[in-house]
DNA sequence: AACTTATCCAACCGCCGCTAC
DNA sequence: AGTAGCGGCGGTTGGATAAGT
């Protein structure tokens, strides 16, 4: 491995700590834990390998299809991408895409049928919804990230307990609006098999996986 | 069977942005 | 305003294993 492989007594008490003590405060963990690693090695272990709910084995065909698409809209952004693949981590998703699909990309172009390389990746905002790094090493400010950044700074967001972003209700309608305005609603749901759509909708959307804010990051992927 | 090469993927490294002080 | 500490990310490494010769 490209590193001291983790034993299984390792896992075990990485493991027991998360559940003791919860997920966050890395660099508590190895103390907490009694574990000679470092913080970082706790966290991407867990991740990557003890959290539950992790996928294992071969990507669907499904899978696959989101990675390509997803990847030409975002980029090398991998853990964004990984959040649209329930299961799977940005690790898995970036190893499958080094080993399978940059190879097959590369060998279509190099066939006659060249890759247009003239896609212009989109960049999700930075804006006050879950992740605080979703803008990271020093990106280009777009027109659309302006554009998102103002829609953003006119959209309140609030969190829950877990951290989850939220919308506060008497905004829900305009986002909705907007949304329906530019006629992304159907080709959300449709496309990008949104589950949970008719609940968020609806309003209940707290208890999905997807809330508020995947949907205006998918809005802003659709602009 | 022995050796070489290719592939896979877990783990590490270095950097960045955010936050608290 | 400056800075240290932290969480998080993408890129890279290298050991294990499979496939080929």
């Amino acid at each position: 491995m490209g590193g001291v492989a983790w034993t299984e007594e390792e896992d075990h008490l990485l493991k027991k700590c998360i559940q003791q003590y919860g997920e966050g405060k890395w660099h508590r963990v190895p103390l907490l834990a009694g574990l000679n690693r470092c913080r970082k090695s706790c966290r991407l272990r867990w991740l990557n390998y003890l959290r539950p709910n992790i996928k294992r084995g071969n990507f669907a065909e499904e899978e696959v299809e989101m990675i390509i698409k997803l990847h030409k809209l975002l980029g090398n952004r991998w853990s964004l991408i990984a959040g649209r693949l329930p299961g799977r981590t940005a690790n898995d998703v970036k190893n499958y895409w080094n080993c399978h699909l940059s190879k097959r990309l590369n060998a279509l172009e190099a066939e006659d049928k060249p890759v247009s390389r003239d896609v212009q990746v989109i960049r999700p905002q930075a804006r006050n919804i879950g992740s605080s790094s979703v803008k990271r090493r020093g990106e280009g400010e777009s027109p659309t990230e302006k554009a998102v950044q103002q829609e953003s700074s006119m959209s309140s967001l609030t969190f829950d307990a877990d951290g989850h972003n939220q919308v506060v209700e008497s905004q829900e309608d305009n986002i909705y609006a907007c949304l329906d305005q530019q006629g992304i609603v159907n080709e959300l749901s449709m496309d990008f098999q949104l589950e949970g759509f008719e609940e968020i909708m609806n309003g209940e959307g707290s208890g999905s996986q997807w809330d508020w804010g995947d949907l205006l990051l998918d809005m802003d992927l659709y602009k």
